[in-house]
RNA sequence: GGAGAGGUGGCGGAGUGGUUGAACGCACCGGUCUUGAAAACCGGCAAGGUCGAGAGACCUUCGAGGGUUCGAAUCCCUCCCUCUCCGCCA
């Protein structure tokens, strides 16, 4: 969530409400003045009376200590105990009923934020790489045969997969070439964390109580969801700590499955690996000081960007548009790769061309959205009192499937095969994976 | 699964009904000393909120939520978590 206290001057409230009128959400700006007028009533009204009835509690320990009377002051205080009853209950109504409108808000945008109402409005900011001239015609990943949709619909349903031999050590090679890539050579620390966390966490960073119908919630007697991805657990790590400035920045990777039940995308993206209820993903999490953020978003992404480049696979990078950017994110970045086996129509002209460049990964600055959610703070200065929120950031450093699938794509053969990319070799102990039986011939 | 112990400020750790928001230590900040640093010594130091120009005043918070009481860190109930021992087990 944003500063409360932006709620409670008009000049706040203006600005809250043209910043969210940017990603077409309606603040009412109403209901928000008069709930902040009653809380603020019903706060010090609280305030007074619990004074009253302490000032007057000390006293009977004095009087009594004293060994005089305290029955005169036992009838005063009575009368208090009802009224402080009555306030602080509808006090509680009105807080609670805050909390939930500020809590269900998204993220404010950074002023950056391109306008726009949905993916087609992203600004593309730069391209990298040298898309391949085939001399054949490039199949899609599905068609190269090398993994098998079939026994994964068979396990599980619709939108999983079974990976084999070759593929399922290339997928393997790719995780742990980009977690070695940023543990040894950009500075972050390794984290194991749970797959599965409950609704605190989740509510810290914004997933909850929004959207829980993209989660997978698991059944039991503890309340406890499947990760969407590791920015989830690993964010939290910081949840409810009071930090130093000298803390700052905290840098952690992970290696995670991720869990999404995409309901709000029947019939989007069936075909293929490119939408699933699990995949795998490295992902990055900088936990940095408020005037740190925007740089760290320029630092994080650059980490994401290098491991396409390494491998060698051309991609954009597109600034999201207001309509686009995620509840919990004030900036998005995301890094779409080319992959030129999917159909796509995007390259003008009106005749359906083939490649498509498709998102793998997004890297976002949450600035305190989350810290304040999460109650993560820094001490901007030692040994003063000021407590301000961090600001938190995380991206993908990439989605492993869909970035198995890129190269699958970009590196296949005409006779069906896939090259290994030159990093990846060490890995794999191979620098080609064959053709699978049903393409070849 | 059985038995027991415990959750207190940034950290460690006292505190069992009333001027305790909380001793003490560490960390941190300021100062003295020193050529400089360290050590030593002196002082300061919980967070959140409301009001106030400010000094400051007041409220809340001792795992979470209820309860008892004029008054709860302290007593009672429920839940969560941690630790120790035994059993079981990847």
């Amino acid at each position: 969530m944003f500063d409360p206290k932006l709620l409670r001057t008009a000049e706040g409230l203006e600005m809250v409400r043209g910043n969210l009128a940017r990603r077409g959400v309606v603040l009412d700006v109403a209901r928000c003045s008069h709930l902040e007028q009653r809380r603020k009533k019903l706060q010090v009204e609280a305030d007074e009376l619990r004074n009253r009835r302490n000032t007057k509690s000390k006293a009977i320990g004095k009087t009594k200590a004293s060994g005089q009377d305290i029955q005169p002051l036992l009838e005063e205080v009575a009368g208090l105990k009802s009224d402080l009853e009555k306030n602080e209950s509808e006090l509680g109504e009105v807080q609670t009923e805050l909390e939930s409108l500020l809590l269900g808000l998204p993220n404010l945008l950074h002023e950056s934020v391109p306008d726009g109402s949905d993916e087609d409005d992203n600004l593309e900011l730069r391209r990298w790489g040298q898309i391949r001239d085939f001399d054949f015609e490039p199949r899609d990943h599905v068609e190269l045969g090398l993994l098998d949709f079939e026994a994964g619909a068979k396990l599980s349903g619709a939108r999983f997969v079974v990976m084999r031999g070759d593929v399922a050590r290339l997928h393997r090679a790719l995780i742990q070439y980009m977690l070695n890539m940023h543990v040894e050579e950009h500075g972050y620390t390794e984290v194991y964390a749970p797959y599965l966390v409950g609704p605190r966490a989740l509510q810290g960073t914004g997933q909850l109580p929004k959207f829980r119908e993209d989660l997978f919630a698991v059944k039991g007697d503890k309340e406890l969801y499947l990760i969407p991805t590791a920015e989830v657990p690993i964010t939290n790590l910081v949840a409810g700590k009071l930090l130093e400035a000298s803390d700052l920045p905290i840098k952690m990777a992970a290696h995670t499955p991720c869990f999404r039940s995409e309901a709000g995308a029947h019939g989007k993206d069936t075909r293929g690996m490119i939408r699933q209820h699990q995949f795998e993903k490295v992902e990055l999490v900088h936990i940095v000081r408020a005037e740190d953020s925007h740089d760290a978003l320029e630092q994080l992404t650059g980490h994401a960007e290098i491991v396409l480049q390494r491998l060698g696979l051309p991609y954009r990078v597109m600034a999201l548009c207001s309509g686009d950017v995620g509840a919990a994110a004030a900036r998005t970045y995301d890094l779409e790769v080319w992959m030129p086996g999917q159909s796509g129509t995007q390259d003008g002209g009106g005749s359906p061309v083939k490649g498509r460049y498709r998102e793998i990964s997004s890297c976002s600055n949450c600035t305190d959205y989350q810290a304040r959610r999460m109650g993560a703070r820094y001490r901007p200065e030692a040994g003063k009192k000021q407590t301000v929120p961090v600001h938190t950031l995380n991206g993908s450093g990439v989605a492993a499937g869909r970035c198995l699938i890129a190269i699958l794509e970009n590196y296949q053969q005409a006779d069906g095969g896939v090259l290994v990319p030159d990093v990846l070799r060490s890995y794999m102990g191979s620098d080609r994976i064959p053709a699978a039986e049903a393409c070849v011939g």
